[in-house]
DNA sequence: TGCATATATTAACATGTGTTCATATGTTGT
DNA sequence: ACAACATATGAACACATGTTAATATATGCA
């Protein structure tokens, strides 16, 4: 079995479809507005679904659903805090990617062929 | 050191609606398999439509279809050569987005509340 | 135990969206 | 001009998905 972990720029190359698949799941679920709120509003640290309800204006329902999603996805994951669960970005790499993009559409355009 | 509190960086203040709507929009054209898949092939160098719809076995009207909205969004960017017209990533950004997003994929996972 | 609060789940509906097919536009040759 | 190739666009359909409302589960306290 020479399935060994191949060095660093080959990242590129491991790219079977479960991978990509699961790349696509977590990028679609950053791409709903109301999801993507939940996670910005965690950023800076974690919060419970109510707090998260009240500072959107939107049910405890909703945003339970839409948690359920993110924590199956591996991008928010959550711990019980007596009866309320605490909902946090999973790991760093989930942060940068949000700083970079919020560097991304901080820029002037840079238009090329239209 | 000062990470008890997490600070939070200037570029979570400005998170006005327009902002998130704009993210939320390359998130979610990032979420679809197809686009992530011309993305990702398009992320070592720009790649011309025909090129991409010959190595993922779709037709080049479906391509032109995702990089018309890729476009859209500045997540890619084309310029002609000849009568083709080669696709390639935005900026280092966009990149940095997918290479970020590589490592917490390949990482096992990290449990918590079920 | 019982009640109150917090979170989670289910079903149903309305809307959005990826794909295909047909057609149009643009570019390089002869 | 025309033909041949590359890319783009428009319409229609099948399917996925976010939201709501009602109900269920879980935790803490008197």
């Amino acid at each position: 079995m020479s399935t060994a972990t191949p060095p660093e720029p080959a990242r590129l190359a491991s790219l079977d479809d479960d991978r990509v698949s699961q790349l696509a799941e977590m990028f679609r679920l950053m791409g709903d507005p109301t999801r993507l709120r939940i996670i910005l509003g965690c950023l800076p640290g974690p919060r419970s679904v109510g707090d998260i309800a009240a500072r959107l204006g939107l049910s405890s329902s909703l945003i339970s659903h839409h948690l359920r999603l993110l924590r199956a996805a591996r991008v928010m994951r959550g711990q019980r805090h007596g009866k309320q669960v605490h909902y946090g970005v999973a790991d760093e790499h989930i942060s940068r990617v949000f700083l970079d993009m919020l560097d991304h559409v901080g820029e002037p355009a840079n238009h090329d062929v239209s």
